[in-house]
DNA sequence: TTGAAAGCGTTACCAC
DNA sequence: GTGGTAACGCTTTCAA
């Protein structure tokens, strides 16, 4: 910056404000400005960082960055972050909590502005580092019933039951259920929960639910659930599959037996993803905007941010937010059920 | 820093070594170690890297997060780097040069020890910001000609042309290819013309090309692409797709036609996703470890980062490493074709 | 094994 | 509109 400064003819404090596009002369502007790009100057971030007391960085952590609705909403906060000049630190837990902790931890050495997780469960430790913190924290995917500070989701226990009760409204009566064996998918827990609730609700008799492969559950663990559920209920009509994923893969595996979708069986998903509407048949299922829950992240932290400024300004108190915003979703009707 | 110091009843410098797990004594370790946790102290990342003159950032530049290719190498380079103490600073530039360029620039300013990023072509800026960061860089997913420092992938022309061997050695003749309209996927072009280059060695008279929508071709794009091709030519016993996501397209699409894969039709993919192998049919495909490509550039670069270090240390000339590895792809027999 | 001082490259703050 | 100075919170270096 002193090289920079020189070469212009003028002092280190005038570029830094050419850089932060505050109030310049025109001309001097434009002499540095030249002299920014004869030398390639590129000013250092960690300096700024350090001065300022305030980072350029936002931290999100998602269970999975192989999950096209994890990567759609990390696209989401990109896209509403990004204008204001922050990084996203993406963290990916793998859906584990000790390592969530692990990451936060790490995350936090960088001083993020704000931070976003997945889901309403976190371990004692990730909670309080958040709050110690201080900064504005969005919990998304999920509406917690006591958030950290602020969410941005919705119940997927009722969008769960939503399904079943499109499903008991196509004259449907004998339906199981598909997902992943492990606690660690809270989501996929709270839509096997819905789907409980509403057996019980609408009196359908014994529950018919099949949990197998780690959670989530992935394409391939599809095929072998469906078989399961079928041998222990041979009469189940329509199967209500975790993710879109799985009612894939049991869809392909009726075709290899023969069994026509919905005629035979119905199978219906969760999620919306791509393949639901390319797929032959195309997949009923709940539709979630993963990459509204991004955006409405980034805007929800964005305000929360805003907010703390105008705050420091008047020299009050640190605000919290505490705003749930919650996410609409919806039954498609398609081919399969 | 000052106050743990102060707790703990040692220096500045004591609570410095005990983070960077330097030579403490055990005793003043524990000491420290207490007044951390007690303090919650968490050290700033940013002051340390101004200090010592070296982030611990890592940047990565990717075409789409949403693609399964490039998630799972972004997943490989964490888990290559991460053990190291290096965060990645994830750059998604939506298949978009221009927008590689912005994001190289703003990430240089973070001054990352390391970066990657996919393709070998990039603007001319881009390959300048780069050379002259003087970190080292690697290229992923394609094998350049020239490339900027390092490279890790391999040819996709070659692979494509391993598949239209493998289509022609089952006895196929008339063999269409699926692909996006726009130029701005490489690999996908690189594959087309793979493709064309078989096709003329081994006179198999006029290629069939059909190229629609975006790139990278989605799964939606397959079925109109197929109805296109078979329109053209009908008489095609065999399609090979610029990825997976096209092929299963196309797949679904000769379900609803009542067409036979491969009876009536072959149609092969390339990538290897998961779809692959639980679709009905499974899908016979290109397998590129996209994960391994991940492993293998972080490995990469780390060796050019321990290579400095040792270059540093002896005042020699900073090195540049220029290696090409090449990764292996297999075309996979499955059902589909 | 530990400590003191000097700086890293920027911005906040206050003069001019 | 511009410049000087003092931090920011660490690590490097050197000395004890």
């Amino acid at each position: 910056m002193s090289d920079v400064a020189a070469l212009a003819g003028v002092s280190k404090m005038t570029v830094s404000r050419v850089l932060a596009g505050r109030g310049v002369a025109p001309a001097t502007r434009e002499r540095v400005q030249l002299a920014i790009d004869e030398l390639g100057y590129v000013a250092d971030a960690a300096a700024g960082a350090l001065s300022s007391g305030r980072s350029a960085f936002a931290a999100v952590f998602v269970p999975s960055l192989a999950s096209s609705n994890f990567s759609d909403t990390v696209r989401g906060l990109t896209s509403a972050l990004e204008p204001h000049g922050l990084q996203l630190l993406i963290g990916d837990t793998d859906y584990d909590l000790e390592r969530e902790e692990r990451l936060v931890r790490s995350m936090l050495r960088h001083q993020p502005r704000c931070i976003a997780l997945t889901g309403a469960q976190h371990t004692p430790a990730t909670r309080e580092l958040l709050v110690r913190s201080g900064v504005p924290v969005v919990e998304m995917w999920d509406l917690p019933a006591t958030p950290i500070d602020a969410a941005v989701g919705f119940s997927n226990a009722k969008a769960a039951r939503e399904m079943v009760r499109y499903l008991t409204g196509r004259g449907y009566r004998r339906i199981g259920f598909l997902g992943g064996a492990s606690e660690l998918d809270r989501r996929g827990m709270e839509r096997l929960k819905g789907y409980l609730q509403e057996v019980k609700a609408q009196g359908m008799g014994e529950p018919r639910v099949v949990r197998l492969g780690e959670s989530p559950i992935t394409m391939s663990h599809g095929a072998p659930a469906l078989e399961a559920l079928l041998q222990q209920w041979p009469d189940t009509d329509a199967v209500m599959c975790v993710s879109d994923m799985s009612a894939f893969g049991a869809i392909m595996q009726c075709h290899r037996r023969g069994l026509s979708v919905p005629g035979d069986i119905a199978i219906a998903g969760f999620g919306n993803f791509e393949m639901a509407a390319c797929c032959s048949p195309t997949i009923t299922t709940v539709s979630v905007d993963a990459y509204g829950i991004g955006t409405r992240t980034g805007e929800t932290l964005l305000a929360a941010l805003a907010e703390s400024d105008g705050a420091a300004r008047h020299a009050s108190a640190r605000t919290s937010t505490r705003k749930s915003v919650k996410i609409d979703y919806t039954v498609i009707a398609r081919e399969s059920a």
